[in-house]
DNA sequence: GAGTTTGAAACT
DNA sequence: CAGTTTCAAACTC
């Protein structure tokens, strides 16, 4: 309670200074005396403290369930991003501690255990989710929850992915009783946790825009999407209702929760815990049932979102509108409206909030609620997809659960920042409780109550107000969360409950990136780690997330960190300083980690005492230690955080090996594919043998350097944000924690100069949207490699391909000669492909009769028009051309798509199946979705399909299914770049950035950095967006020539700042995300790019912090663009410029972009990606 | 395990 | 930006 700890981690007063906060205190009665406390308070929240929340009456007016959902589910995807930028500490917190639980649990898992939890919660997840999800087919939710992992993801998307993992893995638990684990790590995470919670709340009005966001979220679950709202949202509105009583129940644990709370300023922190609680719980009622006052609030707040809302996707569209026209802002703050809405929403409760309601939240009904709600929801999901195994009581009684008084009690105490921290650590330790039987404890609490899983341990109140909170992010984020989930599931499932627990990983970590990331995404996420990370670089994202987490709740203060975390997911950026860097990192373990600790040793004392830096010594110990890469991985593991975490899972005994390299994301990929190459269902050992993971025994690949001292990206370890472990045999290595300053140094610089450089290298198309459940395809196809290979004399057919090697096709982006990718071989028929398809398309055209078919032009048109309606979203994208952007000369030749075609038909077919060959035998693509992969797992078989048709067919069918994804994910792209931009302010200027091509974003970035990125970006856009893109805009004239494209396209990406904030794709731009925070973004990369400016190691800082502030919103005018431009020229123009090619097409891609990017789904896509497509195979053999 | 090949990263 | 060098992994033997 309590713990001191906390006090001094909390600044509570910041919180207090927060609107937030005030608008917590206005709600409840109590005054947030002080955060300390919170700790409890936040158990007491989560179980009964809140009441001011529930006092707040709820508005009416805002219902909107509608827009909750909306707001929901861009909420969730923005949840990262808020989170980030403003840090909400509730909402990280939660996140976090709900992260942090399902990182411990898998990353307990880490061994297979963990992973078999998770595995076992995924599918628990899966089958629910299905049974929501009826809608869309597995696939569907696959490609979306790809989309959402991947993002990151970035990181990033990670970060969401993360969260949503944990939301997920909670549920499940919860559902399965495996919540034990969770719970078990709660109860030492609690405390942390708790306080981290009530520090959040306080601490930031922004925070409380997070939070709203979170809350919105959580409507968004609310509308059950992935619980089915029917069954939630009755259960829900019952729960409120029958739930007030359970959070009765809970305010007879209040009554305990007296005791946690201890003093008034527990009960503040309760109080805004409750309000966060609320918020997230109101959003889940908002559907159901106070929901309605709720929503009305939200509505009110958020029209616009509930508006926008359609579809999933939409969601995601949604929260980028949201954004837009909130501006970035919003979507920085984008929580904000949220926030108000339900700070109304909280107050509504309070003031008229039914009697019922102000119980719950005060009571700790937040928590219920949160927790009914989503025990609701699980419990319906369980029901579901349980059938009743879940048994609980589910139902009616699962509020409790999850709150768990007792339990929640408990866990309170612990601080925030421990929990951040330990949470991944004890995860760790709670992991080992499986605490399956926590399940059940909760449920004691009350009758009703399920179970808490949160109970078990972290969350405990906190953590059950988290689980909630993640819950209803789920369920706000609908199919996103749950997509993810089955995504992962499935792919775990599939495979094998390790791997699916890799999956989850890639797609977390792809996430990050993707940002990621990404994570950040997703790398994000990984809080557990954290102090297990530490010693990984990974493990400092997912440190970074715990710290943020603990920053977050605790104090940190620094939201910056705190959005790293969120970040990571979209961005990880956030935090300012280190943050920055781990939110670059966000991709890169480092950044995290090492950010991570930095940050917590800013912040964090959370941990109690030992602060991040004690974390990341032990951690470091702990990798020293476990040196090989079990050992080093382990810590990894531990540290996986997001993708980390998956990596673990998987590879957990590979360990870092290649996870560690590139990205976690990628690695997490990877590691699918080895995972799945090779037989090591368990996951882990990695397929090849050889590898020097797995040499060292754990399989974790370790690097082996002897000049680059571990400092360049020559190093896996290194360009894995990893740092380097026992099992590593490099020579005078300075990739260790002790030198972490020197590490962090060189990020930066090497960020500066490409900010995503330690971006996954896997893109996830992600699709897109999951919304569509349809599209399930998800596939793998999306995936891509950023920047693209440039084989020569391997044919992209043994592991010098990193296409090859990470088990994804090739793309446009890609220069290789004579590919025989058997993921999908890019171009080989791109170009023939790609001319023959005009060809025929002019044929048909003509032969149709077609007059303005018939000409070239047209039949571009044509074509485009066809993925776009195979794509749906595509039409409008188009653009595409620009999307590759990188360097390669997309051009426009691919404009027709071919390799977009090809890359995304072909390879997505092959995508899905390249996974890897070596994977796609694996399975992970089931995640994939479609059958196709499945089917095509043999690589051979892979490869004779995809070389027999490659592309054209499968083109298509991909691109219908992928185009959204990929559109959207060009979204994302250009959203990528916006980190930088997020900064950048406006929407609408981001519209108009968009076409401009230049996104604000870029002008921190250097524009070559930017350049470099967009193009990176630009494959991820493309990625996106494959096929689609292209096209339309270009329809010109297909020459392959131009494929690689111009960078031009990249800049497309960045048009779209706003998302940027959330999405951004680039994890850096995550950091910058954060615009509001505007701080953090500064720092953040932006340096990279700019190229010269950047370079400063820290400078970064600076630059992003006037950069994002300014990013955003300069972002958007072009001129920074400009500015950057003439920086560095080169790349912007390149990218800009090249107009020649992508001109046209940029722009048309620009505005496609645009409108993408409204549509902009979430992040997450993005880093998450990674999906499982990943694979890699590592060829094996 | 040594040596070769390979292509990315870094440098110019 | 292209060209070259450096680097470490992947691969071969
Ligand atoms: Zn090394
Ligand atoms: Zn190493
Ligand atoms: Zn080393
Ligand atoms: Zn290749
Ligand atoms: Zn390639
Ligand atoms: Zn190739």
């Amino acid at each position: 309670m309590e713990s001191p700890d906390r006090k001094d981690n909390i600044p509570a007063p910041v919180d207090q200074g927060s609107p937030f906060f005030k608008y917590l205190c206005n709600l409840s009665p109590i005054k947030s005396t002080r955060p300390r406390h919170v700790v409890q308070t936040y158990a007491e929240l989560s179980m009964p403290p809140p009441p001011a929340v529930f006092t707040s009456p709820p508005n009416p007016n805002k219902c909107g369930g509608r827009v909750r959902r909306g707001l929901g589910v861009s909420s969730f995807v923005s949840h990262s991003s808020w989170s980030v930028d403003k840090e909400n500490l509730p909402n990280h917190s939660y996140v976090s501690r709900s992260y942090t639980a399902v990182q411990s649990e898998s990353s307990h898992a880490s061994s297979h255990d963990a992973l078999a939890y998770v595995s076992h919660q995924s599918t628990g997840i899966k089958q629910e989710v299905v049974d929501k999800n009826e809608d869309a087919p597995s696939k569907y939710e696959y490609s979306d929850v790809s989309d959402y992992l991947t993002e990151p993801v970035e990181s990033g998307l990670y970060n969401t992915s993360k969260a949503y993992f944990m939301v997920k893995t909670s549920t499940v638990c919860e559902e399965f009783e495996f919540p034990g684990e969770d719970h078990v790590h709660v109860a030492s995470q609690d405390e942390p946790s708790s306080s981290q919670l009530t520090n959040p709340p306080s601490a930031n009005e922004e925070n409380s825009h997070d939070v709203s966001g979170i809350t919105v979220l959580p409507q968004a679950g609310s509308d059950d999407n992935l619980f089915q709202s029917g069954d939630v949202c009755s259960k829900e509105t019952e729960e409120v209702i029958g739930c007030r009583p359970s959070c009765e129940s809970n305010d007879e644990r209040n009554g305990d929760g007296s005791e946690t709370r201890s003093s008034d300023d527990s009960l503040q922190l309760d109080q805004e815990t409750a309000a966060m609680a609320f918020l997230l719980v109101g959003e889940v009622d908002g559907e159901g049932g106070s929901g309605s006052d709720w929503s009305a609030a939200h509505q009110a707040a958020l029209p616009e979102f509930s508006q926008q809302q359609s579809p999933d996707f939409s969601a995601v569209e949604r929260i980028s509108d949201g954004v837009h026209p909130r501006g970035r802002e919003e979507f920085d703050g984008g929580a904000s409206n949220g926030l108000v809405e339900n700070r109304l929403a909280v107050e509504e409760l309070r003031g008229t909030g039914n009697d019922d309601n102000r119980n719950e939240l005060v009571g700790g009904p937040f928590g219920q609620r949160g927790v009914r709600r989503r025990c609701l929801d699980f419990e319906n999901a369980r029901r579901k997809s349980m059938g009743g195994g879940v048994s609980r009581k589910s139902l009616g009684q699962r509020p409790k659960s999850v709150v768990g008084p007792s339990e929640l009690t408990t866990s309170r105490n612990v601080p925030p920042s421990v929990l951040s921290e330990r949470a991944a650590a004890t995860s760790d330790a709670t992991n080992s409780c499986p605490s399956v039987g926590s399940t059940e404890e909760p449920q004691s609490n009350t009758p009703g109550q399920p179970r808490p899983i949160l109970s078990g341990t972290n969350l405990k109140s906190p953590g059950l107000l988290r689980l909630t909170s993640f819950q209803r992010d789920i369920s706000s984020t609908e199919k996103l969360v749950v997509e993810t989930t089955r995504t992962v599931i499935e792919s775990s499932t599939n495979r094998t409950a390790p791997s699916g627990i890799g999956l989850h990983l890639n797609s977390l970590t792809g996430n990050t990136g993707l940002h990621l990331n990404s994570l950040t995404g997703s790398i994000s996420f990984s809080p557990n780690n954290r102090d297990v990370s530490q010693s990984l670089g990974i493990g400092s994202a997912s440190k970074g997330a715990v710290a943020s987490l603990l920053g977050i709740s605790g104090m940190s203060g620094n939201p910056n960190e705190i959005r790293c975390e969120g970040f990571t997911t979209s961005m990880a950026g956030i935090g300012p300083g280190t943050k920055c860097f781990a939110m670059n990192s966000s991709t890169s373990l480092y950044t995290s980690g090492v950010s991570v600790p930095f940050l917590e040793r800013n912040r964090m004392p959370s941990r109690d005492t030992t602060p991040i830096m004690d974390m990341a010594r032990e951690i470091a110990k702990s990798n020293d230690i476990h040196p090989s890469t079990g050992g080093s991985r382990q810590s990894h593991d531990e540290s996986r955080s997001l993708g980390s975490d998956v990596l673990d899972k998987k590879a957990c005994p590979i360990g870092k090996k290649r996870l560690l390299h590139h990205d976690a994301l990628q690695q997490s990929n990877l590691d699918y594919a080895e995972e799945y190459d090779s037989p090591r269902s368990p996951k882990k050992k990695r397929k090849s043998p050889t590898s020097a993971g797995e040499k060292s025994g754990e399989g974790c690949k370790r690097c082996n350097c002897k000049k680059s001292k571990c400092l360049k990206l020559y190093c896996e370890c290194f360009a894995a944000g990893t740092y380097c472990v026992g099992s590593c045999t490099c020579h005078d290595c300075f990739n260790k924690p002790e030198h972490e300053d020197t590490v962090l140094a060189t990020r930066q610089q090497i960020e500066s100069r490409n900010p995503l450089a330690f971006a996954p290298k896997i893109i996830h198309a992600a699709d897109s949207s999951p919304k569509r459940g349809e599209e399930v395809i998800d596939t793998p196809a999306s995936a891509r490699h950023k920047r693209g290979c440039n084989c020569k004399k391997s044919l992209c057919l043994k592991k010098y391909c990193e296409c090859y090697q990470a088990g994804v096709g090739c793309s446009e982006g890609c220069r290789c000669e004579g590919c025989k990718n058997m993921y999908g071989r890019k171009e080989a028929n791109e170009e023939a492909d790609e001319k023959e398809i005009l060809l025929e398309a002019l044929e048909k055209e003509s032969q149709e009769d077609f007059d303005d078919l018939s000409k070239p032009e047209h039949a571009s048109a044509l074509i485009l028009e066809q993925h776009r309606h195979m794509g749906k979203d595509l039409s409008p994208i188009t653009p595409s051309v620009q999307y590759t952007g990188q360097g390669r000369a997309i051009g426009r030749t691919r404009s027709l798509g071919k390799k977009r075609s090809s890359s995304p038909l072909s390879q997505p077919c092959g995508g899905l199946l390249q996974r890897s060959p070596t994977d796609s035998s694996q399975s992970p693509l089931n995640l994939c979705g479609d059958g196709n992969f499945s089917a095509h797992q043999n690589p051979e078989f892979q490869l004779s399909k995809i070389e027999r048709s490659p592309n054209s067919t499968p083109k298509f069918t991909r691109i219908s299914q992928l185009s959204p994804r990929w559109e959207r994910l060009g979204d994302i792209c250009t959203l990528t770049p916006l980190p930088q931009a997020p900064l950048r302010p406006t929407p609408a200027s981001i519209s108009t950035l968009e076409r401009t091509g230049a996104s604000p974003c870029f002008n921190r970035q250097s524009m070559e950095a930017v350049s470099s990125y967009q193009s990176d970006l630009a494959d991820f856009t493309s990625l996106g967006k494959p096929s689609s893109f292209q096209l339309p805009p270009d329809d010109s004239p297909p020459s392959p020539s131009n494929r690689r494209m111009s960078q031009s396209t990249s800049r497309q990406t960045p048009c779209t700042p706003s998302l940027s904030s959330s999405a951004f794709t680039g994890k850096e731009e995550m950091k910058f995300g954060d615009s509001r925070s505007g701080q953090f973004a500064c720092y953040s990369q932006d340096d990279d790019d700019t190229p010269d400016f950047l370079r400063y190691s820290e400078d970064a800082h600076s630059p992003l912090i006037s950069k994002t502030s300014s990013p955003k919103q300069k972002r958007v005018s072009p001129p920074h663009f400009e500015g950057l431009r003439e920086k560095c020229r080169g790349d912007s123009r390149n990218i800009f410029d090249s107009p020649a090619r992508s001109s046209p097409g940029l722009r048309s891609s620009r505005k496609f972009i645009l409108t993408a990017i409204s549509g902009l789904p979430s992040p997450h896509s993005m880093g998450p990606t990674l999906q499982g497509h990943i694979g890699n195979s590592q060829k094996k053999g």
